[in-house]
RNA sequence: UCCCCGGUAGCUCAAUCGGUAGAGCGGGCGGCUGUUAACCGCUAGGUUGUAGGUUCGAGUCCUACCCGGGGAGCCA
């Protein structure tokens, strides 16, 4: 008998129909002289499968008490219409197999909550639970749906290295990657050569894809990137990882205002894609992690984007007659509670912030006929803040060059870059997506390092 | 990295003024029931994060360290 998907047999599976189940028990609750009945989740949806397994079936005396929370279970049997509340059909068991057992002594996840900070210790078998399922097919729904939203638009996915010699945009520290054996160098050398490394020269993970995505852009076409990224930061926040994933369309004859437009279509796209796809999910996150959730989402996919420049916004903040921590000056980068006042406050909505001082932005950012600002723009969004950052480019030659002088680039490294402005330049403009933070905002959930499998954190790579 | 809070049973937490360790859940055993956060009874389970110190006496006070969380900075 061919197994079926528990999401499958909730959705359309009919009383009379016989079907193989296989999955983790979720509870077992027994009557002594009766039956037993057993829930049991596959991980394709949230729901579970309510089997009732009787007294009489073939093996239940010996096997029914490993039937336990964690354990594998083979469940063979026919659907028939539930008389009890909470579900339309459940599995008369015929026959059932337990897999691998899980010794309820030991077995760390109980049928009640657990905290999450105890669950990302045991981030093996974190899956298992309600909040971790639904997480990873969230994920998987908005990673599928970024991918559709840029082929439905004739976008290539490019994939840029993970593993960069260019210490690019100063955008964060860099993890290096060596093949140098530096325990032993340590005891007989005082300086390194890296002729001897793999790459003849220090190497890093990557920080961005970006300036490796704009030659794409410039050659064949809009593109876009979707992969992991690297930043050795310090970071202890619910906000930040050492290694997460990124989304960074790269779009030719594009300028600052196309780039909005698509940002914000973009995430609206996504979102509605994943209100159709996960709506269970989506319903147990509003219900359990953040109330207001769907609100939040339903205000982001049905209104406007707020958009306004750096200058408006500073001039709201400074008539606002709010007292803030760090006072409101133009020219230094807007703070978090000033960036929570806008969207949460002020506006309660999603805000793109554009054209901001020069010298709070990245050299790669297109300069204002002013002088004093580049067109950048950053998407912030209520509680999670900025979820996309990015810009048109400085397609100038002269004015690239000039930039990156300014911030102390050695130009020299920077050669191909500049080539592409030397040879058929073209205004272009791109953004990068936080993935994860981009969840945290789906999901509501408060913590970054539950919106990826595996986080990586300072002092925390485990699993 | 800085600031604040915390670390007690497998999990979530309580323990008054410094006076000799408790509950709920989970586990085991038994009972009961078309149950669904099941219910009822019994039961096991602890070097109170680590190392020092103060004290007749420390979970409680002091010092250092380790670990966790939140906030800030950096950023996506």
């Amino acid at each position: 008998m061919r197994r079926q998907r528990i999401a499958e047999i909730l959705h359309s599976g009919q009383p009379g129909q016989s079907v193989t189940v296989l999955g983790w028990v979720r509870t077992r609750r027994d009557s002594k002289h009766g039956f037993s009945f057993v829930e049991v989740n596959d991980g394709s949806c949230l729901k579970n499968l309510q089997a009732i397994i009787d007294a009489q079936t073939p093996g239940y005396a010996e096997r029914i008490r490993a039937v336990t929370t964690g354990a594998s279970v083979r469940l063979e049997g026919e659907l028939k219409e539930s008389p009890g509340k909470g579900q339309r059909i459940e599995l008369h068991v015929r026959a059932f197999d337990v897999l691998g057992p899980a010794d309820p002594e030991t077995y760390p996840l109980q049928k009640k909550r657990h905290s999450f900070e105890f669950l990302r210790e045991i981030a093996h078998l974190r899956p298992r639970t309600n909040t971790f399922g639904a997480m990873t097919r969230v994920r998987n729904a908005v990673s599928f749906a970024i991918h559709e939203f840029f082929q439905e638009r004739g976008f290539y996915y490019v994939h840029t290295p993970i593993i960069t010699t260019s210490d690019c945009e100063g955008a964060g520290a860099l993890f290096q990657v060596t093949t140098l054996d530096l325990e032993k160098l340590a005891r007989t050398v005082t300086e390194l050569d890296y002729r001897h490394d793999f790459f003849g020269k220090p190497a890093y993970l990557t920080v961005s894809g970006q300036l490796q995505a704009e030659i794409f852009a410039c050659a064949v076409g809009a593109c876009y990137t979707f992969g992991p990224t690297f930043r050795a930061e310090n970071s202890n926040t619910t906000r930040h990882l050492a290694e997460f994933w990124m989304v960074e369309p790269e779009m030719p004859f594009y300028e600052l205002n196309d780039n909005m437009d698509l940002a914000e279509e973009f995430i609206k796209y996504v979102i509605r894609r994943v209100q159709q796809r996960c709506a269970d999910d989506l319903e147990f996150f509003n219900q359990r992690i953040d109330n207001t959730l769907s609100d939040t989402l339903a205000n982001i996919t049905e209104n406007r984007f707020v958009r306004l420049s750096y200058t408006e916004a500073v001039e709201i903040l400074q008539r606002s007659g709010r007292s803030f921590e760090f006072p409101v000056q133009w020219g230094n980068d807007l703070q978090s509670e000033h960036e929570r006042f806008l969207t949460e406050e002020h506006f309660k909505a999603p805000v793109i912030l554009y054209d901001y001082p020069r010298t709070i932005k990245p050299f790669y950012m297109r300069l204002n006929d002013d002088g004093k600002t580049v067109r950048a723009m950053d998407v912030l969004v209520p509680r999670v803040g900025e979820v996309i950052g990015g810009s048109q480019r400085e397609e100038r030659l002269d004015v690239l060059q000039q930039r990156m002088v300014e911030c102390g680039l050695n130009v020299e490294s920077y050669q191909w870059y500049l080539a592409l402005r030397r040879y058929g330049t073209v205004p272009h403009s791109g953004f990068g997506l936080g993935l994860e933070r981009f969840i945290q905002l789906i999901t509501g959930m408060q913590n970054i390092r539950d919106c990826i499998p595996f986080p990586r954190t300072p002092k925390h790579a485990d699993f």
